[in-house]
DNA sequence: TTTATTTACGAAAACGATGTAGTTATATTT
DNA sequence: AAATATAACTACATCGTTTTCGTAAATAAA
């Protein structure tokens, strides 16, 4: 099957190759049976552009980039698929990429695209990234980043993340009202504005409820799913061990539910457990898991909105926008009284 | 920041183009001195190529393309997690298309790559696709398919698949062998070949076990929920109600239980479910989910590395072949005796 | 009829990187 | 010293588009 291109159509219509490239883009120039004969030749032939000779001229890919730490949590796969679904809406092609929560992966990605490979960047925070240099050096080559949920308070950007203090707040209140005493935080990293947000809503509710905050009780995990299955058995298995969990995110309450189930400790008679969770088997658990649940198809959505209205129009700065949706208090069985 | 590429290198370098070029690319012809002058100067300037440049030339994208039904099902993710991560290791680039099980998206997206924006897809089928003009297409436009568990026999290609029949066969037992003699099997669609496989294997069992096929416990289901929750209630609340169910995919097992959940039918007292299925939550569920596990990561590794070995070696035909793996039967709660 | 305007097209220069085919020097061989 | 080889570079065409700038013919205005 040989190439099919704009100077292939020209040869076989005996018109020149702008000709062919404007009639088929439309344009005013051209005659209309001149139009229409390269049209339906072009058709005929199955011409289709090369992608990369068009971007080479525009500077334009017609590509963004989705960053996300990994895939074994629903929330950033609801979130990717609602910023997919906008990106095929408006014609663009969407590359996917997983930093594993891995830093020098997040900066090695982002050099990568630094020379115009995508026209946007949607991305949410590794847990190792404490730097931010590799960002803003993307911003500065002029790639626009929209961040969603683990946001970088320190760039000037675009931004869409949830109520996560609140949300901490409601969670922990929630836990005490059902009578917890003792909770336990599980926190997924340090680094990341959103879980000390999540901490900062926790330690107030603890505060607002004379509960003395114990910083023992804030256990540190992350990305290893057997190392953290020994902190929370540690935990659990100790004499003083807590009455309630807030899980920070989806995979420590399932993990904290597998060390429950090898305990024989039960949830919620023994122990309390409530979750940032977009868990769609969260009504189904045994017992059905109490959650945080967050708009993540909404939040990618919106970010690829953002980013797409500012592609639209012509280089400015992007905003510094930030926009807060507002998650959910589902409550279920893992709180119980 | 004013663009940094070959050209405004040889300007400060005093030296031409396809010097730095050369040099960059570490060719022998370029003296060791200038060499260093010159990659020290890039690293400075903080050079990196543009990508399309070289795409156009080479007819080279250094990207692959993932195509799936649906980002619902824990199996797809783990699927392109593990394809991603192989390409990530080759330096390659992974766009991701979501086809919504629709022919038309599925057509369009493949349309789309036609023209060397991609150096090889892997994919798989939605399940509304029926005819495979655009597949071939793409692969006379000499871009490689790799197929993975929604495979296409039609296709001469390279395919990753599970021993579906097999597993069909064995989760049918499984439930007779536990005391079940009218067995649903929830089908997602006709088009499958996996769905096909599965449920020659559920009707194989049956005949082994001398229990008559009723083509009316066949339940078509499809990709919209509301409607799959109405036919599993309609099964479940009729007067001659199944005393077990076989899920061909993940999603029809959580709505199973959600119907019995609200129908308050006791699983697996009153009913038995079975379900390929790759969610983590299986264990926890209540009750806990006996599943037929796909090897879903594994499988997307070796499509990539199928895919990868292909496009290291030059323009032969993609060999036919067809490898199965080995899903895995695991017994848990919602089958117990 | 002469001059301006419109219509419909073509030539050619980008976009940035690569690689072939020169072109100088310098070094080596005869 | 002349011929040849080698080392170290440069010029330029190329990939497939898009777009600016021409330009010729046809039409309209003077």
């Amino acid at each position: 099957m040989s190439k099919v291109n704009l100077k292939s159509l020209s040869n076989k219509l005996n018109v020149s190759v702008s000709t062919v490239s404007k009639a088929l883009r439309g344009s005013y120039e051209i005659g209309s049976d001149t139009k229409k004969r390269v049209i339906d030749m072009a058709q005929e032939m199955g011409y289709t552009p090369n992608p990369y000779a068009g971007f080479l001229r525009n500077n334009k890919s017609k590509t963004i980039a989705l960053i996300i730490p990994e895939m074994t949590n629903n929330f950033f796969i609801q979130a990717i698929s609602g910023a997919e679904s906008i990106a095929q809406e408006k014609d663009y092609h969407t590359l996917i990429y997983i930093t594993h929560d891995d830093f020098k992966k997040e900066e090695s990605i982002l050099k990568d695209l630094q020379n115009g490979r995508v026209d946007g960047v949607i991305m949410s925070l590794a847990a190792g990234t404490k730097t931010y240099d590799h960002l803003n050096e993307l911003i500065q080559s002029n790639i626009p980043i929209v961040f969603f949920d683990r946001i970088c308070h320190e760039i000037e950007t675009a931004k869409i993340s949830t109520d996560d203090f609140a949300s901490g707040f409601n969670a922990t209140e929630h836990l005490i009202q059902n009578g917890c005493r003792d909770i336990a935080y599980l926190s997924l990293s340090e680094n990341l504005s959103i879980d000390n947000k999540r901490k900062q809503g926790y330690f107030e509710a603890l505060t607002k409820h004379d509960i003395k905050i114990d910083n023992s009780r804030i256990i540190m995990c992350g990305t290893d799913e057997k190392n953290n299955y020994k902190k929370i058995a540690a935990l659990l298995k100790s004499g003083k061990k807590p009455d309630g969990i807030f899980a920070s995110v989806e995979t420590l309450a399932i993990t904290s539910y597998l060390v429950c189930n090898d305990l024989k400790l039960k949830i919620p008679e023994k122990i309390k457990i409530i979750c940032f969770a977009n868990l769609i088997t969260a009504p189904l658990l045994n017992p059905s898991l109490t959650t945080i649940t967050q708009p993540a198809f909404e939040m990618g959505k919106q970010a690829a909105d953002i980013l797409f209205k500012y592609l639209g129009k012509k280089r400015t700065l992007m905003s510094n926008e930030n926009i807060v949706l507002k998650s959910e208090l589902v409550i279920r069985g893992s709180t119980r009284k």
